[in-house]
DNA sequence: TGGGGTTAT
DNA sequence: ATAACCC
């Protein structure tokens, strides 16, 4: 597939010009082309495989666990499984099982709402979030087996670039094999699959991972979940939904078109959010098709050019984004709503609860946070979605005495969250505020500081200039200094 | 709307 | 520190 020329191309590469030359090379018109039986033992592909560390189409996997929550409630109390559940955070059922789906119970949807919907709706409350990470943590760990490069994307879903273990098992495929290879679960619109084609034989060794990683998952956590097979991010995602519960989908290339015309809307697109919807109706446009044929140099002025591009891109199915691998949590936090906090001292007492439950999580992890913020949330009548937070260093004489559990650490860093509270919060004048959140931040893998060694004056980030605070890189935190 | 997360500016 | 995005 290795195109001759296009040397320094950008490596993002359209998904149908490698297909007309997949194509061109697969269909089998080439007359010298090795047959499949070719008595060699290498299989006709063999010689179209791209070249170690040139781009090529990647196979990208989409995991995506039914209604997480509710299963892992289901599996912490096996007598819920044949009744509707809920799970329920302050007054909202946040997700449900497919029985109360049945019975009309939606996503996120008021208590109030559900119950009369479905009076017989179980429900538990799952403002802990403990038992679900402990839980995605493994599902993710569990797909980190099959190959390194797995992205987290909120608790229930995960992408795993496949691409290297697809290349293994072409490798090991021998020319018997290739006749009697067959898609594992749903082909996206039925898409005949052609096995002269080394896109849809990549694709189809991806949706076989895909139903052994499902497996493996049902097997060793008990946990049910769709997958999609495709050759970016986007397209694995939108095309993981397609049959739901537990069920798997892949797109072959020729359908990726078809996938995102089905869209509705642009906001149904993953990175097109609130805003840049709101900003794209406003220059009226609103169908896929709309964004892809909007003027891009009236785009970037409306968008910038990073978004612009960005998301007309995704709106033909393009989506060049790679796999990060998500590696342990940048941050942990813990936050509460309420109706109405507007006194220090229930606020104390609040923050108090959740730094608390924050010690033991970083405890656990190992390592150390070195920066602490606090979030709140003030009440107002009209304007959606605004926190403010404040967050400073943490004092290395506290760093230390992090992990030990023993000496009290609850009292200094109840004091510096307090001083964020009153930086935040003019606690002579009356407030109203609707959220608190602490999170530890800036995690850094304890004690390898190296100080007194050569190491110590050539590692930049630990060197003077970062120590001295007022010329530190990024002035960003509040210095308790300051105060 | 909950109780989380991420990256970019 | 905020703003956007994701679940």
């Amino acid at each position: 597939v290795e195109p001759e020329e296009e040397g320094d191309r950008e490596e993002e590469e359209d998904a149908a010009r490698a297909m007309e030359r997949a194509e061109a090379g697969a269909a089998g018109s080439s007359p010298d082309a090795p047959g499949p039986e070719e008595p060699g033992g290498l299989p006709w592909f063999h010689d179209q495989m791209v070249p170690v560390g040139s781009y090529s189409s990647r196979v990208i996997v989409h995991v995506d666990l039914d209604c997480f929550y509710a299963q892992v409630e289901m599996i912490s109390n096996p007598e819920l499984k044949d009744k509707p559940l809920g799970v329920q955070q302050k007054y909202l059922v946040v997700t449900c099982n497919y029985e109360a789906r049945k019975l009309g119970v939606k996503k996120l949807m008021n208590v109030r709402d559900a119950k009369e919907k479905c009076p017989q709706l179980v429900l538990v409350n799952g403002e802990d979030l403990t038992r679900y990470r402990e839980m995605s943590y493994k599902v993710t760990e569990l797909l980190e087996e099959f190959s390194p490069v797995v992205e987290r994307l909120g608790f229930d879903e995960n992408f795993v670039d496949l691409t290297e273990m697809v290349e293994k098992r072409l490798e090991q495929l021998q020319s018997d094999e290739l006749s009697v290879l067959t898609v594992s679960g749903h082909v996206y619109n039925d898409h005949p699959v052609n096995l002269h084609d080394i896109l849809h034989i990549r694709l189809l060794i991806g949706s076989q991972i895909a139903a052994e990683m499902r497996e493996a998952m049902n097997n060793q956590l008990g946990l049910t979940g769709c997958a999609g097979v495709a050759s970016n991010k986007l397209l694995a995602k939108l095309v993981s939904g397609v049959f739901k519960p537990n069920q798997q989908t892949v797109l072959l290339p020729e359908s990726s078109q078809d996938l995102i015309h089905s869209l509705n809307h642009i906001k149904e697109m993953p990175g097109i959010g609130y805003k840049t919807t709101k900003r794209l109706e406003a220059l009226g446009i609103s169908s896929v098709h709309d964004l892809q044929t909007f003027s891009s140099k009236i785009l970037e002025k409306e968008l910038g050019i990073s978004v612009a591009q960005r998301i007309q891109k995704l709106s033909f199915g393009e989506d060049n984004s790679p796999v990060t691998p998500s590696g342990p949590p940048q941050s942990f936090s813990e936050e509460d709503s309420f109706k109405k906090c507007s006194s220090e001292v229930e606020a104390k007492n609040k923050i108090e609860e959740l730094l608390a439950s924050l010690l033991n999580r970083v405890c656990q992890d190992g390592r150390k946070p070195h920066t602490v913020r606090l979030i709140i949330r003030r009440y107002s009548s009209e304007k959606h979605y605004s926190r403010e937070s404040r967050q400073c260093p943490i004092p290395s004489h506290i760093i230390q005495k992090l992990g030990t559990g023993n000496y009290d650490v609850m009292t200094p860093m109840v004091d510096i969250l307090m001083k964020l509270f009153r930086n935040m919060v003019n606690v002579k004048m009356p407030f109203h505020l609707t959220l608190l959140s602490v999170c530890f931040c800036n995690l850094k893998a304890l004690n390898t500081t190296k100080k007194g060694t050569i190491d110590y004056y050539l590692t930049p980030s630990l060197s003077t200039t970062s120590r001295s605070g007022k010329r530190s890189f990024k002035m960003k935190d509040t210095h308790m200094e300051d105060f």
